[in-house]
This record gives structure tokens, C-alpha cells and sequence, in this order.
DNA sequence: CAACCTATGTCAGAATGCTGACATGAATCA
DNA sequence: TGATTCATGTCAGCATTCTGACATAGGTTG
């Protein structure tokens, strides 16, 4: 039965899209309420952390292409909860920042999102959690490098 | 700095979301050259696996919703991929199959799609992705099932 | 048998994200 | 200096997916 084709019981391929299905469900589920989107919760939070991103630095931090992350960052600003200048100060790039508002939008979101990750991670020990971390990562970078993944993270 | 917030650099979360999204652009690059996309893809390997899934089955596996699925249903059988009978023969359940050309058309995607997943677990030893697999079924366990994640998998 | 509940297939409208393309600013290099 | 290359912001059009809603089939329960 697995001669042709990849057993979708056992691939660790059609695992890792489930989880994240399953995660982006949850993250909605609790984010609705809030009026929030995961991507828009994944804005504010990249900002929280990094501000004065660019346009296209949040786009990537946020999994989408610059357009989609351009016409988020819109209503954001629309809405008062990001601000960006009017001008460039340098080159093209329009350094974004968190508004007092955004940032007590983000406050609720983080507690939220919080509820979901402890609860996707009950049931798992401190190792189990480490492992699941190298082993995500030797993922990310053998996809992404294509060389054959030398494992090359220097630990956690 | 992580007092208030979710640090992206650790949060298995955003891992998660960073590999999926890795893996769905390395699986949609080799895809693209048999004018194919991720969804339509697994919507064939489903159909070889289990032949006669019906239309919200199918949704379910692919991970999106029954109407998503419905038009690309529509798309596969209009291009001989599938067949459907015109009316169900027990309820409204359409079982759907693949055709020889759908089976021929899968076939190549399944070389393609086993490239990058062999690509994806390169540095990586059984041990690993064992520990990998059984982290992402507990993820999900816990995630969908509410309850703090008893680890309720029987094991590989 | 009748009422209820669930699941399915389907239609219509809207949101979201993407591809393609363009002009501009900055860095690199001959 | 001038040409080239690259990244950015932005516009327009398109594709994909989703939400909401409806009718119907089947099982369940009184």
C-alpha cells in the first residue's frame, strides 16, 4: 500500500501540515473574539519586538508576501493601531512603529495566543519540547539550504 | 523583553508556522512543473490511498473546507482526473475516484513531493524523527481534544 | 410514525493572499 | 562617474479559500 505513494498515516510532511492546521484553528478560535486575524496578531507581535520593521521585513516574519502584508499594515494604520512616517527617512523603507493603542490591542492577543501554545504543549516534557525545537529547525534548513541538513543549529 | 509577549525566536508556535510554511513553498516549487498545487496534489494521494472519499472527507483530509474542495473537484473531473457518478448511490455521498490519468498524473507528483520530504529529513536520524512524529501528534491530541495532552498516541 | 439532529452537496458573496509589473533608492563595481 | 544589481513600496488583476445559507438524505429518539 506504501509502494506508490507517500503513506499519509506515517509522513512527517502531512503531520507537520496538520499541526499546523490545527494551530492556525486555534489561534483563530481564541484570536475571533478579539476582532484579530493570525497574520494581524503576527504583525503587532513582530513589531512588539522589532520596531521600526519594514514593510517587508514584516512580511517575512509573517509568512506572506509584501503586498498582502502592505494592505494589513493599511488598516492598521487606518485604525490607529501602527503608525508609519509620511515620508522615508532613508531610501524606501517606512520604518513601522506600535501605537499605545496597538500596543494594549496586542496586550489582550498575547494572552490569548499564550492559552493555546501552553495547551498545545501540555502533555510534553521539557525534552520532548527541546527535541521538537532542533528537530523543526534541522527541517527548516535542510528545506531551506538544500544541503543535506547538517543539523546546523548550535542548540537551543 | 519577553515579559509581555511571545518571543518568536522560541515559540514552538511560530516554528511550527515557519516550517509548515517552508515546506508548503519547497513542496508548491516542484509541484508547479506538472501544473499542480499542494491541495491538488493531496487531493489525489487521499483518492489513491482510500478510493471513494467522498467530497467533505476529502475537505477534511486536504485540510480545507467542502466547498474549496467541491471547485476543485469540479476542476478535476472537467480534466479527466477523477469521476464522480452523476447521482449517489446511497444519500448524497458522491464517492469519487481517480482515473487512470489522474493515477498516471499522480504518480510523478509523488516522486517530486517524496524529494522534498527526503530533503526535509536529511540530517536528521529515526531516532529523531520518531521523537518528531510523536511530538506533532501530541501537539495536535492536545490542541484538538482540549484536555492537557495525555500523550494519548500508542506510540509509532 | 413524526420530530429532531447531523452530515452532505451546493450556491452566492466576500475576504484574503498571490503573481506580475513598475518606479525609486541604495549599494556595488567597472 | 556611470552602469548594474538588488531591495523596497506600490498598483492592478487574478486565484484561492472562506463564511453564510439552503435543501436534502439518513440515523436517532420520542
Amino acid at each position: 500500500m506504501n509502494q506508490d505513494g507517500i503513506d499519509l498515516e506515517t509522513s512527517l510532511g502531512y503531520l507537520l501540515k496538520e499541526a499546523s492546521s490545527v494551530l492556525r484553528a486555534a489561534m483563530e478560535e481564541v484570536l475571533r473574539p478579539l476582532g484579530m486575524s493570525v497574520t494581524h496578531y503576527s504583525c503587532l507581535e513582530l513589531l512588539a519586538q522589532r520596531p521600526g520593521l519594514s514593510n517587508s521585513e514584516l512580511a517575512r516574519g509573517a509568512f506572506v508576501t509584501r503586498q498582502s502584508m502592505n494592505v494589513l499594515l493599511q488598516t492598521l494604520e487606518r485604525e490607529g493601531y501602527v503608525t508609519r512616517p509620511a515620508e522615508a527617512p532613508v531610501g524606501k523603507v517606512l520604518p513601522t512603529r506600535l501605537t499605545p493603542s496597538g500596543r494594549r490591542s496586542l496586550e489582550k492577543a498575547t494572552v490569548a495566543v499564550r492559552s493555546v501554545e501552553v495547551r498545545m504543549l501540555a502533555g510534553m516534557t521539557e525534552v520532548e519540547q527541546s527535541g521538537a525545537f532542533r528537530s523543526l529547525r534541522s527541517m527548516i534548513h535542510s528545506l531551506r539550504d538544500g544541503n543535506g541538513g547538517t543539523n546546523g543549529n548550535g542548540g537551543a
